[in-house]
DNA sequence: CTTTAACCGAGACGGTACGTCGTGTCTTAAC
DNA sequence: GTTAAGACACGACGTACCGTCTCGGTTAAAG
């Protein structure tokens, strides 16, 4: 498993807004926060979500621009700036909402069928459009620590966690192997994903999807 | 493995002369070709590379930028695009070069002893700086399918032939598991490394190489 | 005198209230206007003209902004505009205090000796940093004509009125020149202190007051 | 006259190339200037000028913008921000060709004679929509000692060389008064006009042309 | 020994996007 | 109804690189 200390550093320090639970002002991280000023236009940010998630569905990360974003959503880039340290920020923000990013543990019968569901899951996410554009958000955000981080943060981490927990409880119940490194087991599986995304201009199909999953429950065996 | 026939597309459209000895020259491509005219200078070639291999020393992928590169190796920006597509392409052939890229097959006693070495040698390019630079270059080719594919061509391929022979050797002669996906298996390894590069600043560790290892033949046993 | 037809344009159509005794709350247009709701903080006020002024002490009227004035005056930009129309207008008001800018007429033993006293105070007025900010004022004013009346009205009416009337008595008394042009004159006496002000960046010294006051008489007698 | 020490500070300091006989690339300022790269677009320059006077005709100068020149020239910004270092060092260079600004000295019958040919010249030049753009000019220069050391080099230092001349010709003769300070009538002169172009919506008018080199005359015997 | 043709350095060109600043307007809750 | 706070749409700023182009000037093989 990828995660480690150097990567948990603070994510709240970036001036992006609390979103854990996908709300759009985010929690009350703190209570006595005084607000003051014109609030935030719920308009606004839904404009510029909006756009943004029109514009990747027929151009690349690379290709979007914040200008762009602004005047499709007939917004000041200032209120993108201000919410949203950059364009990787953004597009995180973005596509977090309809790739339904933090969902809850699967339940399956056993491990191996918990497994299963789990690996269906992610890959099914992983199909068409949005494989690629997780993809090449997760090369986008490379260069900038704070942004692998918060990449890993909103789309890897609690992934990683549910497998991680899937595959632990196997090898307790004696499903699975007991030598297996768990972490790297995780690693190695979401690995092969973006392996495979990240060197191909096609898409992932189901071929390897069913591949993976066969192979990696002979491995766990 | 990640290599499918979409990423085999003609390589040499780019206008990169074939570089595949590593020969600067290369070229002869057509024999009959009449060569006229002042020849390429060694003296520019070299120093844009080595300007490029300086800079990557100190700073991202991102941040390198051809100007920069031109002025700092006192040539001007059209001798770089006259020999090379664009910033990715250059720093492919500027990086492969102290990262030996290309290399014979290991010879090892039998299937395991070469996996290991084979992985050893990997891993030992993905050491230090040279990792991260890999990556960012992984990540910077992302978008333009040409870029992919010679990343693909110049970093991948020869590696992973290399242990995807290895493993059916292995599966032939009955030292690994008969019913493994040897495809797929080069995926996860290879994967996994790179999973694990793009997903921390730091660089790759010990730790994990050494677990890569076992683990890895954990799963071929 | 620059003083003609299309710079009479009614300057109370600006909704900057009437300042004219040089009292702050001045009002009271209409005494039956019923008042209601809080009444206008005098605190704000001050601290609005205060920071004002204490920003044209190191820094140019271009470089003053009405954010800048608001922050340092712990103020909303709202109650800003709510009574000044824009920067200049503001700046206008902030400086009319400090500089005393309609004053009584002078009182001299005879024309010359009265315009002489009223030379010097303008000249005084326009020493250091002060003539400096009135130029800046001047030049920003430009481009809008609801602007360009302003600044005359505020700054330059009642001196050319003091100066005109100074003038047309010594005519009268043959002090002066009977042929004298007094609006011409006017201008050109008001109009080389601008354009020494605006033509360098340092102050006005003193050795230029001097031979101006000097060479006028000359041209009025 | 307004020019002293402080504003004769190194012009060609600036990466404004030396324009002084109204040629598009300047004189070879330095015989021995090696001259290497792509040379400057002609084409480019006219266009840049073009569009700046057309923008002028119809709005302000502080209306007009880099962007929009580089816009409706067909040109990038850059372009426009490699020649000159900001809009009014642009406009300086647009207006003063069709403004013929540094002519060669009147030739008149005597001093008086003279005078009256250049003040009518001059007052010429600033009627209509040039004397406004001249006065914007001026006016945008303030709050930069470098653009107003350029405006006046550009604008008023021949202007006033020639003015100062002819006087002192004429004192030396006897035509005018021997007790003249040379250098500030041409403030007043130079200095009234200013005043009146800036402190009026309207353009000049002939009938203040005609008062002033009346009034002038006046003073001058 | 000249021609020819591709090379080279320098650097200007048209563009695109960046991230920042200031404008004048607006929308809250607090007073 | 005013206030402080501050979000908003807008427009321009000046900068950084991109990849292309156009110069004058090499450099060597072919004629």
């Amino acid at each position: 498993m990828a995660l480690n200390a150097s990567r948990q550093i603070h994510i709240e320090d970036q001036d992006v807004q609390d979103q854990t639970e996908n709300s759009s002002q985010g929690s009350i991280t703190e209570a006595s926060q005084k607000i003051t000023g014109r609030p935030r236009s719920e308009k606004s940010r839904n404009s510029i979500i909006d756009a943004t998630n029109k514009m990747l569905l027929h151009m690349s990360v690379r290709e979007v621009s914040i200008e762009a974003v602004a005047k499709k959503a007939g917004v000041g880039k200032t209120t993108i700036y201000r919410w949203w340290p950059n364009k990787v920020g953004l597009i995180l923000d973005a596509v977090s909402g309809p790739m339904s990013v933090l969902p809850a543990p699967v339940e399956g019968v056993d491990a191996k069928d918990s497994f299963v569901k789990q690996m269906e899951r992610f890959l099914r996410m992983c199909r068409g459009r949005g494989g690629k554009i997780v993809a090449e958000l997760y090369a986008e955000a490379q260069g900038d620590p704070t942004l692998q981080a918060l990449f890993f943060e909103k789309f890897m981490l609690h992934h990683e966690e549910i497998l991680a927990s899937i595959i632990q409880t196997g090898k307790d119940r004696g499903d699975f192997r007991k030598d297996l490194d768990t972490a790297l087991t995780v690693d190695m599986i979401y690995g092969s994903i973006f392996y495979h995304l990240m060197s191909s201009p096609e898409p992932l199909d189901q071929n390897f999807a069913n591949s993976l999953i066969m192979e990696s429950l002979r491995i766990l065996k």
